[in-house]
DNA sequence: ATCTCATTTCCTGTTT
DNA sequence: TAAACAGGAAATGAGA
């Protein structure tokens, strides 16, 4: 029995600041407001959507989120804590509060909600990223051709593409793809050269070759500190559906590919970011991913 | 056949 | 309120 997964969001997206080519399934912006289009899909009065004043705290979060994501800026450099307060108080803050809460990006910030402000109050689209119904987005706009991309992928699976860090030789471990190999005396000779690895890739070596190939999957998942190893999924429902292809389960869905990326904290493959979602950081036991293992 | 491993599935509760 | 996070428990399936 299978659950159907519905239209599930991942965080919103600004337009791909990071991958020059745009993602051939994504045309974010140019998607309409979808709570007209899908039935069931919850509706917010105008002024909730477009007016700062009316965010939940989970609004002002993902605003913060994409405007850092617009400017390119790392996301670690600001304490996302101090935004922690709805959009009535965000909208409160002077510009001196924006300075302290976020330094230098202080000015930048009340500037895009001073904008927010101005073009809510008079119905101007400025800040066109900032589209609250990025989920509707995905499921018009998204989905569709992204499944007709899988049928591209399918006859040319990546990862049995040689990647630019798959040659073991580059690598301290006798079996590169494969982050929990011990050193080898503790294993029988037999198994020094073949890990257990049945399914020919771990979830965590295709998140890794999704990062370190982005042209390939534009707009799936972006560093977020490059050489921290920090990085977040920016169409979670779209990786897992791909790492399902991988698996040949359709069924796959970001909250099943979530707790296996969890049992990861335990075996150091990767760390715990708190605080911010759909952001995670590659472990100790991680390999193949820095820049200097290319 | 049995065991291990790496998830996958399902779940309840919590946080954002 | 929805989406994401946490993590327990059990199931699954492939390799050893």
């Amino acid at each position: 029995m299978v659950r159907q997964t519905s239209c599930v969001m991942s965080v919103p997206t600004s337009a791909n600041a990071e991958s020059h080519v745009p993602a051939p399934w994504s045309a974010p912006y140019s998607c309409t407001d979808a709570s007209v289009v899908i039935p069931g899909f919850p509706s917010r009065s105008w002024a909730q959507e477009t007016q700062p004043q009316f965010w939940s705290k989970f609004q002002v979060w993902e605003w913060l989120q994409q405007t850092l994501d617009m400017h390119q800026i790392d996301a670690g450099s600001i304490p996302f804590q101090n935004f922690d307060m709805d959009g009535q108080q965000l909208c409160s803050m002077s510009f001196q509060d924006f300075a302290q809460a976020a330094g230098s990006i202080g000015p930048l910030l009340f500037q895009s909600i001073a904008d927010l402000k101005w073009s809510g109050q008079y119905g101007i689209e400025i800040f066109a990223p900032l589209d609250i119904k990025t989920e509707a987005n995905e499921y018009q706009c998204s989905i569709p051709p992204f499944r007709e991309d899988f049928h591209t992928w399918q006859s040319t699976d990546m990862f049995d593409i040689k990647m630019p860090f798959q040659p073991p030789v580059t690598l301290s471990s006798p079996t590169p793809s494969s982050p929990e190999s011990k050193p080898p005396q503790n294993r029988p000779a037999t198994t020094q050269h073949k890990k257990h690895n049945p399914r020919g890739t771990h979830l965590w070596e295709f998140i890794r070759d999704i990062l370190l190939n982005p042209d390939r999957h534009p707009g799936l998942i972006k560093w977020e500190d490059r050489t921290a190893g920090v990085f977040r999924f920016l169409k979670s429902e779209a990786v897992a559906q791909l790492w399902g292809k991988k698996k040949n389960n359709s069924s796959m869905t970001y909250e099943k590919l979530s707790r296996a990326m969890r049992y990861y904290y335990k075996r150091e493959i990767l760390e715990r970011v708190d605080g911010r979602r759909l952001v995670y950081k590659f472990g100790r036991n991680a390999q193949g991913w820095k820049e200097t293992d290319k």
